[in-house]
DNA sequence: GGATTTTTATTGATCGGTCAATCAGAAAAA
DNA sequence: TTTTTCTGATTGACCGATCAATAAAAATCC
């Protein structure tokens, strides 16, 4: 059975058991015995592949914002204008493959875990940069520089808000109606800018 | 030292330790016996005044939804148009009193423990469906029905989101600043909804 | 091509430590 | 003397991490 090349197998096991049972258990409060199970190996082998239980969050972590980051190039690939980019980035953010429970309670998690880890909060930073540099890049075009900045954060504010409040599980009902509250703040404030700059 | 009608004063003060503790570790990472110990008493003496640490936790979540509730009440007293109403509940929410880094923490771990704790489920339910309530109850007098459940999910989804972004501690600092961003929200839009809806 | 050595993969058992909760009893008012 | 308040010590359970040992492939040698 143990054959050579185990390590890229074993690691995404582990990766996506540590989300799996993050959302099973809606906290960080599983044992890295537990997700070793999920993953089909035992504790020791787990600890074998990844150096710590925080190393190991911290690897799910990067998955779900890499797998962000895909689904955000994919969908950018196919809009053209500043208006239909925001709505790709904010349609990636609800998209199926990433507005789901076990992916939300990661990120609760992560919320948490960047309080107290340095490392979680760097990775958090670095995301929230990335976001927020996105949604300017396409927000100056067509909106006053001062305007695209407060308009980004508030877009960014109202993603992560659309998130938290989607956590309490048993109604994850309409993906389609969550982008809608951002996309639709995105039109409103656009329009508001512009009026206002153009006077 | 030992008296009569010690239970008010030293269950206060382990809700207030308990959310000093876990703002300082940003965490529920806390023991019991740490939070005591800056209560000023004894591990088990904490735990004859409550009866589990959920209890605990839970009991410190129910004095800051109160301590909310009541700064929201004193607001909207000396408000009299649903403009001014609306903009009471949102200063409320990033009034000094609340928007501090322990409450900001605390908040955070009580989104993560509702997602396994039933009772924090609960409590974190009521608090949506009075906020939501509170928001509609001014908004249906300015704009449509519609538009008004529409607006007060918004609203709430972005009071949410930017405690969630002012948690990552070292910088809060622009109290007036992030209240604004969620004020303007609900401008912008009214102003766009009565637009709409006058055409 | 078979026998060996080396490397990689894997696990059961365990260690060291932590922590929530309990209990029996001390200390101090009433 | 009774009641309330309080604590040190302890219990029982859990868990992250480690380690020694096993198993199986791959590499090397004869």
């Amino acid at each position: 059975m143990p054959k050579v090349g185990q390590k890229p197998i074993r690691r995404a096991a582990l990766v996506s058991a540590t989300i799996g049972e993050i959302g099973r258990t809606g906290s960080l409060d599983v044992t890295v015995g537990q997700i070793a199970k999920t993953a089909g190996m035992s504790t020791a082998l787990a600890h074998s592949y990844f150096e710590s239980k925080d190393a190991l969050f911290l690897a799910a972590m990067r998955h779900i914002l890499g797998e962000f980051g895909i689904s955000v190039r994919r969908r950018l690939k196919k809009a053209d204008t500043p208006e239909q980019r925001l709505a790709a980035i904010v349609d990636a953010s609800f998209g199926q493959d990433q507005f789901q429970d076990h992916i939300v309670s990661a990120w609760l998690v992560f919320y948490v875990e960047a309080q107290r880890a340095p490392e979680a909060a760097r990775l958090l930073r670095i995301y929230g940069a990335r976001l927020h540099s996105n949604l300017v890049h396409e927000l100056r075009q067509i909106v006053p520089l001062k305007s695209a900045a407060n308009i980004a954060r508030g877009t960014a504010a109202m993603i992560d808000g659309v998130y938290v409040r989607g956590a309490p599980k048993g109604g994850n009902p309409n993906y389609k109606e969550t982008g809608h509250l951002v996309k639709e703040y995105l039109d409103v404030m656009i329009a508001y800018a512009n009026e206002n700059n153009g006077k």
